[in-house]
DNA sequence: TGTACATCAGTGAACGCGCGTTCACTGATGTAC
DNA sequence: TGTACATCAGTGAACGCGCGTTCACTGATGTAC
C-alpha cells in the first residue's frame, strides 16, 4: 500500500468509528456531516470521497453493527449443545447485544433512504444471513421443513424476539425490566419451537 | 356553538382528516405544514392556532389511529368466546388492521418529539389501553396472575405480534404474505397462552 | 334595529436555521527522466 | 540522486434547499349602547 492508500484506510476507520461512536451515543437523529468530520479529524470533504453521502457512511456503520452481531450470535453456540438450545441461547445473546447496544441496534431499523432509492444488496444479505443462525437449528429440530419455510419460519422467530425486546426498551414508554424481557424472549422461543417446528 | 367556534371546529376537523390521509398515503416522512394547510383549505398559521405544533398535529393525527385500532380490536370480541380463542381474534383484528393501515400505523411507532419533549400522558395512555385488551382474557386464563404481572405479559405478546407483522410488512425487505404472517402470528399467541399463562 | 367598537381566528410572506452537498483550490505523494 | 511535472486525496467556505415557525395585519363575528 502506497503512503496515500494509507492515509485514505486511516481515514476511512477514523470516520467510520467516530460514526459509530456518534450512534451509540445519541443515535441516528443528531448525527451531521459536521460534528462526524470534526470528531474523525477530517473535512467533510473527505467524508463524501469516502463514502458517497451522508447515508453511505450510516450503512457502512450499521453494516459494523451487524457484523457485531453476527459475532455475537455465532459466539453465543455451544458446540454439541440440542438445536432447542442453541435457539434459546441465540435469543439471549441477541437481547443482551441489544441491551449493551441499544443505539446502535435501533439504528439499523432507523435508517430511512431518500423515496427511490434501495438499500444495496449486499446490506440486505448482512439481515438475511442473520436469518440464518436461527433457521438452522430449526432445520435440525424439524428436518422435514423446507429451506423456503425454514427461512420464513425463522425470520418470524427472529421479528418476534425483536418486536418484544424493541417495544420493551422504548425510551417513549417505561422500559420493562432486562429479566422480565429475557423470559418473554425464551417463552417465545419456545413456543415457536415446540408448538411448530417440533 | 357561535359561528366562530363552529368554523374552528370544521377547520379542526379539515386539518386532522387531510393529515391523516397524507400519512396513509406516504407516511411521515414527506408531510410538511404548507402542504397540509393546502389540503385542509387553510393557511398554516391556522393549523399553528388549533394544534400548537406540527409535532401536536401528528400526535393528534396518531392518537386517531390508535382509536381506530382499539375499537377494531373491541370489535374482534366475540361475546361468550373462550379468553384463548378472544386472543386470536385480537391478534387476526391487529394483523388485519396493519395489513390495510400500514402507513398510518407505522407512523405512529416512527413519530419522535425533539429532545427533552415528552409525549403527552394522555397519548401514552392510549397505548397502555390497547395492551389492556391483551391483559384481560390473559387474566381470565390465569386468574393467579397480578394486576402488573399481567400488564407486562400482555405488553410482550402485543410485542412480539407487532414485531412479526413489523419486519414482516418491512418495505425494504420482501414482504410475508398475509397468510403466513397470520399463521406465525396465532403460533406467538398460542404459545404465550399455553406456555406461560396457562 | 342600527352604529361603533372590540375581539380574535385566520392569513401567508418572511425569518431563520440546520444541514447535505459541492467544487475550486492546495499540497502531499508518486512518476518520469 | 535531483528536478520538474502530474495526480488526486484533502479541504472547508459557500451554496441551496426544505421547512418549522412567527407575527403584523385583515376582516368576520360578537357585543354594547
Amino acid at each position: 500500500m502506497s503512503k496515500v492508500e494509507v492515509k485514505k484506510a486511516m481515514h476511512r476507520k477514523a470516520a467510520l468509528s467516530a460514526v459509530r461512536r456518534m450512534i451509540s451515543r445519541n443515535g441516528l437523529s443528531s448525527l451531521n456531516a459536521r460534528e462526524i468530520a470534526e470528531a474523525a479529524g477530517c473535512s467533510v470533504g473527505t467524508l463524501y470521497n469516502l463514502f458517497g453521502s451522508l447515508d453511505g457512511l450510516i450503512i457502512a456503520a450499521n453494516s459494523a453493527t451487524m457484523k457485531k452481531i453476527d459475532a455475537t450470535l455465532t459466539a453465543s453456540v455451544v458446540p454439541g449443545a440440542k438445536p432447542r438450545d442453541r435457539l434459546l441461547a441465540l435469543a439471549r445473546a441477541y437481547l443482551g447485544f441489544v441491551a449493551g447496544n441499544t443505539k446502535s441496534w435501533y439504528a439499523m431499523f432507523e435508517h430511512k433512504l431518500p423515496d427511490g432509492q434501495r438499500i444495496p444488496d449486499w446490506h440486505l444479505q448482512e439481515h438475511l444471513a442473520l436469518f440464518r443462525h436461527v433457521a438452522v437449528p430449526l432445520k435440525e429440530i424439524n428436518p422435514g421443513l423446507g429451506d423456503d419455510e425454514a427461512a420464513l419460519l425463522a425470520r418470524s422467530v427472529y421479528s418476534a424476539v425483536h418486536g418484544v425486546v424493541s417495544l420493551g426498551l422504548d425510551d417513549r414508554m417505561s422500559r420493562i425490566p432486562l429479566d422480565v424481557l429475557g423470559r418473554h424472549v425464551e417463552i417465545i422461543v419456545g413456543a415457536f419451537v415446540d408448538g411448530y417446528a417440533g
